[in-house]
DNA sequence: AGGTAAATGGACCGTACGGTCCAACATGCG
DNA sequence: CGCATGTTGGACCGTACGGTCCATTTACCT
C-alpha cells in the first residue's frame, strides 16, 4: 500500500501534524531514536493515520527530509536575496553562526545530519537531501552571479566553484561545530569561504 | 557491570574481532542498522563474549568510533609526513579523492558519518570522534608549521586557521560527495583549501 | 598438578517496535 | 438525503532486539 495524498483540509492538517511531530523528534533524538509510537503520541494521531498517509517508516522519513530542507532553506530566503553584496554575505554568515550559538552548538546542520543517517539506507531520502543542497548552493551561486554581472568579480572567477566551496564550508564548519560543541568552528570556516570570494573581486 | 579489559591474548583477539565486525557492519548499514546479533554472527562470538568485553551497545559503539578514527588516521600517516610541501599536500588531497572514486562516493567520511549518528546520543562517542578530528587537524597544522618554520609562509599566515579550514573542506567535501554521489565535490573543495594555502606562501 | 580467574556457549527473558486490520465516523457530492 | 469515499481509533500481532544468567571450558600462575 503506497502512501495516500490527503484530499480534505482535515486530512492535510493531519498529515502536516505528523510530519512536524516526526521532524521535531528526529531533531531531538535522531532518526534511529524516533519510534512511530513517539510520533503518533506527539502528533496526537492514531496508528492508522500514520499508515494512511505514509507507506511505511522510510516513507515518513523521506517526508521529514523534505520538510527539514524546506525549513532550513525557508529560514534563509530573506538573507538569500542579499547574497550579491559583501555586506549581504557577511550578514548571512553571521546569522548562521548566531543560530549555532542559540542552539549551543548542538545538532549540526539538519540537512547534513540527516544525510549521515539516511543517505546510505534510503536512496529516495538521499535524493531529497541532494535537492535541498542544490537549492542552497544555487542561492549562493546566483548571488555571486549577480555580482559578476555587475562586473564586481574578476572575469576568471568561477561562481559555481565559489558557491560549492562556500557550501562545503558551511557543512564542514557545522560538523566541527557539532562535534566540538564550539560555534567558532563555523565562524572560522565561513571566514575562509568569504575571504576566497573577496579575493575574487575586481580590484577597486 | 562495566566493560572488562581482556587479560589473555585470546581475550584480546576476541575483543578485537568483535570491534572489527561491528565496525564493518556499521560502515555497511549504519549504527541503527547494526544489531548485536549481527555483530555476534560476523565476529563468530557468543552473546556472553559481547557483554564480557563491553558494558552495553553504546560502549561497543564507542569502541567502534575509536577503531574507526584510528583506521582513518592510520591510513594517512605516510601522507601526513609530507604535508609540509605543496607536492605533499597535493598528494594527500589526491589520495583522498582517489579513495572516494574507489568507494564510488559512498559512505562519506567514516568519522563524519559516525558524528551524525552518535554525537547527539552518546557524549562519550562524541568526545572520541572529537579526539579523532583533533589528531587529524594537528597533522595538517604541523605540516603547515614546518613550512612556516622554513620561512615558506608569510608571517601573517595562520597555520591553525588554515588547518581548520582544510579539515572543514575535507568534511564538507565528503558530505557533498556522499549526498551527490560525486567524488568531484571533494576535489573542488580541496582545491579551494589548497589555493588558500598557496596564497599564504611567501612570494618567491 | 591443582587452584583461581578468565573466557565462552547459548538458553532465556521482557518488551518495544513496525506493521496489519477492521469497524466506526466524518465529509463532500449528486 | 444518501451513498461513496476519505478519515480515524485502537486492538492486535509477530518478532527482532538488547540484555541477563549460569554452567562449562580454557588458560595462567606457583
Amino acid at each position: 500500500m503506497p502512501s495516500t495524498q490527503p484530499v480534505t483540509a482535515r486530512g492535510r492538517e493531519t498529515r502536516e501534524r505528523i510530519i512536524r511531530a516526526a521532524a521535531e523528534l528526529v531533531a531531538e533524538r535522531g532518526v534511529a531514536g524516533t519510534s512511530l509510537d513517539d510520533v503518533r503520541a506527539r502528533a496526537q494521531a492514531s496508528k492508522s493515520q500514520l499508515y494512511h498517509y505514509f507507506a511505511d517508516r522510510d516513507d515518513l522519513m523521506r517526508a521529514v527530509a523534505r520538510a527539514v530542507t524546506d525549513d532550513v532553506l525557508g529560514g534563509q530566503t530573506a538573507l538569500f536575496t542579499q547574497l550579491d553584496t559583501v555586506e549581504g554575505l557577511r550578514a548571512w554568515a553571521d546569522a548562521l553562526v548566531a543560530l549555532q550559538h542559540a542552539r549551543r552548538a548542538k545538532g549540526g546542520c539538519p540537512i547534513g545530519s540527516l544525510a549521515g543517517q539516511l543517505a546510505e539506507h534510503d536512496n529516495g531520502a538521499r535524493l531529497e537531501l541532494a535537492d535541498g543542497l542544490d537549492r542552497w548552493e544555487s542561492a549562493i551561486r546566483e548571488g555571486l552571479e549577480r555580482m559578476a554581472a555587475r562586473g564586481e568579480l574578476r572575469p576568471d572567477a568561477d561562481p559555481r566553484a565559489l558557491a560549492q566551496r562556500t557550501l562545503t564550508a558551511v557543512q564542514g564548519g557545522l560538523l566541527l561545530t557539532q562535534i566540538r560543541r564550539d560555534p567558532n568552528q563555523l565562524r572560522i570556516a565561513l571566514d575562509g569561504a568569504l575571504a576566497a570570494i573577496l579575493a575574487a573581486r575586481t580590484e577597486p
